[in-house]
DNA sequence: ACTTTTGTTAACCAAATGGTTAAACTTAAT
DNA sequence: ATTAAGTTTAACCATTTGGTTAACAAAAGT
């Protein structure tokens, strides 16, 4: 028989895990809440997954590996700029509405251990800006967009995207929005965003 | 004789705590630790604060209240969008280049907790958008800005600002960039935001 | 001088926490 | 049917952790 033939119970461990981990980071969850989230004794935690940090490296390989994909779109896809810009803010948004808890998360953890990237890197598709760069270089020679590095340009389509959804708490405190509010604005971000990232490099 | 009329110890404390929270967080941090930190016996630090909780949230106060009058720059003063815009991410860049550990600690701890913004809102002069909401309102009715909400706006620059402090280790892996290019990058970032933003709405 | 308040320490404590163990149960191959 | 491997449970354990206590020291008020 081969190990973990049925799957069944670690996948409702992950699911748990996910769900705690998330909301409480490594610090914050307790064991004893997964495994109660998950209906099954503490020790089957450990079974499966030997310790709190395996398991905790388990919960973040999935949630970087949700978010890898998404990031690559706009590094290696073939269209223009332009196009990238619009698709990229589009798709990016409606995904992280989806999964409002995972940037946070990552960036939560990858504070708190820097050098975790590396065991990341490894695992999962992990981005790379080279042929981004080539095309931003490319788009200014050709004099389509105005001159900008292109890891700038790359900050700020990332920071314009995510960085709402990782401050909402301060964000909503700052406009005076209340819950339905905000989502409303994170909506409309979609192509407001895009609008506002081609007025700021277009000639 | 008022209650603790000698302040060192209050304030070897404080210092004390605010590395290790804005280090480890709230879960991370061991009180253990501030008090060898701070040269005193554990028993102090309840002496002067009680609880681990209520140290926190000290130390969250006084992040805090570094951070407002920033804010509050951009939102309440008299000079035009295009000024302000240059002058804030100038000056909020440079801040934060000397505090680079405060707005992750903020918005990671407002996350795990975000009904605390009400104990702040009553503590600190706390940045309201009002007075910047009727600001962008009249420059875009007198054509000097392209059509946009405030709230988006507002959101746009601390997102540009902010983001590339919070996200540092995901944005290095990404760009491939180490720790002293990265630091040029900020650094440029005074400057390129700006632009940037003002390039973004102007017509 | 002496009494009271404030500051400081070492030792202690109960609760919580990640992790282990050993035994029981289930499943499937022989 | 027997065996062996995988799965699950309850009880247990060592350590860590925030917090307390009681005694002592230093200042300050009278």
């Amino acid at each position: 028989m081969a190990k973990h033939k049925d799957n069944k119970t670690e996948e409702q461990i992950l699911e748990a895990a996910q769900k705690v981990f998330q909301a409480k980071g490594m610090e914050g969850a307790r064991m004893q809440e997964i495994a109660d989230k998950a209906n099954i004794n503490k020790a089957m935690l450990h079974y499966y997954y030997r310790s709190k940090q395996l398991l905790f490296e388990a919960v973040f390989k999935k949630a970087f590996s949700l978010l890898a994909p998404q990031l690559n779109a706009i590094l290696n896809d073939d269209s223009s700029i332009e196009d990238k810009i619009k698709e990229f803010t589009h798709n990016y948004i409606s995904f992280i509405i989806k999964h409002p808890y995972l940037p946070n998360f990552i960036i939560q953890e990858l504070n708190r251990n820097p050098n975790f990237i590396d065991k990341i890197k490894k695992n999962v598709d992990f981005p790379n800006i080279d042929k981004f760069k080539l095309q931003v270089k490319n788009e200014v020679k050709t004099g389509n967009i105005v001159p900008i590095n292109a890891e700038q340009l790359f900050i700020n389509i990332l920071s314009l995207n995510i960085f709402p959804f990782v401050a909402s708490p301060l964000i909503k405190a700052f406009t005076n929005v209340d819950d339905k509010e905000y989502k409303m604005l994170l909506e409309a971000r979609k192509k407001e965003v895009s609008d506002f990232i081609i007025n700021a490099i277009k000639k």
